[in-house]
DNA sequence: CAGTGGTCTAGACCACAGG
DNA sequence: CTGTGGTCTAGACCACTGC
C-alpha cells in the first residue's frame, strides 16, 4: 500500500517523508524500532531508492530517526519537534502551537545607525534604518520585547501605517519580496531593567533571556537585525546539535 | 583541473566540497559571487551532478552558500563558523579555538534519580546516575559550571579514580563504546545563587545563561544529562537557522 | 527562449556490522 | 556470509528565473 499521488503537484520525496513522520507520531513505529530498510521501502513505495534516501535525510537532520552504518534506520527515543533550528516567526510559532499571537506597537522610527550595528546589516554607518519596538504577546500574556531594525532601502514604504498588533513583520518583507531564508542567533542572559520589567510584568533584575538575530535574504543579504528579551519562563529555546 | 583522488579513499564528494571550501576561504571565490552552474562543476570535476549536489549540501546547510531555484548558487555574504549546530565537548570546543580548557572537580558521587530526571534519561525511578560537578576554565578563568549525570549502568567502572582536572567526559564516554550521536540543549537565563557566583567569581542575582543538556548515544538512547551554568561574559551561543 | 536548480530513475560497487 | 547503509553514475524531465 503506497498512495503516493503523481499528480498533486508535491514531489513523492516529501510524501513519503511525511507519510513516515505520521507513522511515527501515530505510533506504527515505536521509539528503538527498526524501520524498513531503505531498499524494502524503495519497493513498498515504488520509487527509486536515491528518493527514500532524500525522504530520510529530512528526518535524520530533525533527528527523529538515525542511522547506524551496515545495521539499520531507527525511530530516535526521543521525539523532536520539526522546527528546532528552523527560521520561524514569532507569529508562525505561535500560530503552529495552537496559541494565539499579538503585539502591541512602542515605538516605530526611522534612525541612523552606528559603526556596529551597519557592520550586521551590511550597510555604511550613517544609513538610515527602521526601528520597530514590539512588545509581544501570547495569549493576552507579554513574553518578550523585540526590537527590529530594518535598512529603510529595502523596506516597504509607509510602515507607520501597519496595524502592528497584527501584522507579521517576517510576513511583510517576504511579500515585498526578500525572501527570508537564514538566520543566525546569539544567545545570552541579561537582567531586566525598569523598562523591561513593566512591560514584561516582572521585576527589575529578574533574568531575562537575550537573543540577537540576524535575518539573510535568499541573496544572502541580510534584511533584520533583531533584539529580544525574553521572560524565561515562557519562552524556551531549545536545538539539536548533531555530531 | 580536478585533482581528485579516487584511490585516497575519501568520497569524491567531500574531496570536492572540502575544495570548494577551500576556494572560498581563499577568496577564489567571493561573497555574492555566483560559482559555476552544477551541470558546469559535474564536468569540471569529471563526476555526475549528484555528487556535485551532494557536496553542495554540506556548504548549504552550513549556511557558506546559498541557492536561488533557476538561477544559481552564490557564496553567502556572512561568513559561518561550520560548526554552529555541531555537537561538541567543551574540551574540544575550546581547544578548537585554540584555547587551554581545564577543570575543577567540585564533586562526585552516586545519586538516586527522581521522576524527571528519570523521564529525561529513558531510565526508571529510584536508578542509580553518576552525578559529577566539574567547574569549567578556559585559560585559568572560570567559565562554567556543569553538573552531568549518567546512568551507572553506561558508566565506566571506577570513575571516581579519573584525574577530572584533564579527563573529558565525553571522551571516556566514548572510549567505553557509547558512541555520541545527537543532542537537545533547551536555553534559558537565570541568577546566579551564592554558590554559583563564588565559584564564577560573579554576585549573587548576576544573570547567567543555563543550558541543560541530553545526548543521546548512537542507539538512541540517553546518555547523559547535563545542566551548565554560564558565565553570560564569556560563553557564546550561536545558532544557525534555516528555512 | 536558454540556463538554472529540483526531482527522479535503475542500476552499480563499496564499507561496515553481525551472525 | 548476508544485509545494511554509503557512494556514485548517466542519464531524464520538470519548475523556476530572467532575458
Amino acid at each position: 500500500m503506497n498512495s503516493l499521488s503523481h499528480i498533486s503537484g508535491i514531489p513523492l520525496y516529501i510524501q513519503i517523508r511525511e507519510k513516515l513522520r505520521q507513522d511515527i507520531s501515530h505510533g506504527l513505529l515505536l521509539p528503538g524500532q527498526k524501520i524498513p530498510s531503505e531498499d524494502q521501502l524503495a519497493k513498498q513505495f515504488g520509487v527509486s531508492r536515491m528518493t527514500i534516501r532524500q525522504s530520510l535525510a529530512g528526518l535524520l537532520s530533525e533527528g527523529l530517526l538515525h542511522k547506524q552504518h551496515g545495521v539499520g534506520t531507527y525511530v530516535s527515543h526521543v521525539r523532536i519537534a520539526a522546527n528546532y533550528t528552523r527560521m520561524t516567526s514569532f507569529t508562525q510559532d505561535a500560530l503552529a502551537q495552537g496559541k494565539n499571537p499579538s503585539s502591541e506597537l512602542i515605538d516605530i522610527k526611522k534612525s541612523v545607525v552606528g559603526e556596529e550595528i551597519a557592520k550586521l546589516l551590511a550597510i555604511h554607518k550613517g544609513d538610515i534604518v527602521v526601528c520597530l519596538k514590539r512588545l509581544r504577546k501570547i495569549n493576552e500574556h507579554p513574553v518578550a520585547i523585540q526590537i527590529s531594525q530594518v535598512p529603510e532601502k529595502i523596506c516597504p514604504p509607509e510602515l507607520e501605517n501597519y496595524d502592528w498588533s497584527r501584522q507579521s513583520l517576517f510576513e511583510l518583507l517576504e511579500a515585498h519580496g526578500h525572501r527570508l531564508n537564514r538566520a543566525i542567533e546569539t544567545i545570552n542572559a541579561r537582567l531586566a531593567d525598569k523598562e523591561q520589567a513593566k512591560l514584561l510584568g516582572l521585576h527589575i533584575g529578574d533574568p531575562l533571556l537575550y537573543i540577537e538575530r540576524i535575518t539573510f535574504g535568499d541573496n544572502g543579504m541580510p534584511v533584520e537585525f533583531v533584539e529580544m528579551y525574553n521572560r524565561p519562563d515562557s519562552y524556551r529555546c531549545t536545538i539539536t546539535l548533531t555530531r
